[in-house]
DNA sequence: AAGCTAATCCCTCGATGCCA
DNA sequence: TGGCATCGAGGGATTAGCTT
């Protein structure tokens, strides 16, 4: 996927930032949240909570998610007109969004919770901590959201034809991993998810990289390094019982020989964890039974996650 | 004549307006 | 809520013009 976000001028990007700037008093903005919260709707709610889950999201992901009744048009209009009425009452932040790709070229909106929409979630919901503003985020890492979100998408449509089930999909930061370094050092492991999936009879775990080709090989070097380093603290073991496969999705096929040659110089029973696909065959590579999915990773076993 | 480049056309797809 | 038509935007394909 590549899209690059452009914060509109006419949108509530900046009225959402007017506001912030108009002295709305965070009591205020909680007394509004509260009203909103009791006024939009269950649906709604969802679609937020979604939101917040993947900080941003395309109007087909919406529909994706959260509106898979009806004919194909009627289900686009409904999460137009959903998330439309979401950016209308300050819930939601819309950006204008060009697709790239073969034969792409259309314009799209992607949405992200605006501070009100946070405020909603948080009045008697459970998603308190820290706001995060998803208008002052770079291109890059927008790209990378949305790729995390479309994995989870796909994910959730395998899960509703029956291939898979979706057990957990923890984004981040819950899917955040903290250890003691050899040095007694506090070192943070931060894949981009963590899924646990049922396949048929076996349950798949697996920390999710989504790259996209913008790090250099010795940064993806480092960060296999350190998934290897947790691996041999044994907590994830000792916590469920066994340790995820690493699943590194990347765009081209150039980008998925230079990951592999990265592994490839890594320590043999370290390599063992990692599995390198294109992002556009990562859904189906995950819903694959475990035998065949170690054919398709060239003959290398998941340790013990698959 | 061959190769390169810029301009133009056409196709695709998401958004939106209107109406039932 | 759903159907239909239209608009807008970008990328690929094609073509015309220029240079060597």
């Amino acid at each position: 996927m590549v899209v690059r976000l452009l914060c509109r001028s006419s949108g509530s990007a900046n009225d959402c930032l007017s506001a912030r700037s108009c002295a709305m008093t965070d009591r205020q903005e909680r007394g509004r949240a509260a009203r909103l919260r009791e006024q939009v709707g269950a649906l709604p709610l969802a679609v937020l909570g979604s939101l917040h889950s993947f900080r941003l999201l395309t109007t087909a992901q919406v529909q994706r998610l959260h509106l898979v009744e009806g004919p194909h048009q009627s289900r686009i209009r409904r999460a137009q007109y959903l998330l439309k009425r979401l950016q209308t009452l300050g819930l939601v932040v819309r950006f204008s969004r060009v697709i790239g790709g073969v034969r792409a070229g259309s314009s799209g909106f992607v949405y992200g919770l605006s501070a009100l929409g946070q405020a909603a979630l948080e009045v008697g919901g459970p998603t308190g901590g820290r706001r995060r503003r998803v208008w002052e985020t770079k291109p890059y890492f927008q790209d990378h959201m949305l790729a995390v979100a479309e994995l989870y998408v796909r994910l959730r449509e395998l899960e509703q034809q029956g291939q898979v089930d979706l057990v957990a999909f923890d984004g981040e930061p819950a899917c955040w991993r903290h250890f003691t370094g050899s040095g007694g050092e506090l070192i943070v492991l931060k894949p981009d998810a963590y899924v646990r999936l049922g396949v048929q009879q076996f349950e798949r775990h697996v920390f999710v990289e989504v790259d996209l080709a913008t790090e250099s090989v010795p940064t993806i070097e480092r960060k296999c390094l350190r998934f290897i380093a947790y691996w041999n603290t044994g907590v994830e073991q000792q916590r469920t019982g066994v340790f995820p496969m690493v699943v590194w999705l990347v765009p081209d096929e150039h980008r998925l020989t230079n990951i592999q040659r990265a592994i490839g110089k890594l320590a043999l029973k370290g390599a063992e964890l990692f599995t390198v696909a294109l992002a556009r065959d990562g859904p189906g590579l995950l819903a694959t039974p475990p035998e065949e999915a170690v054919e398709q990773a060239n003959g290398r076993a998941p340790p013990d996650g698959g």
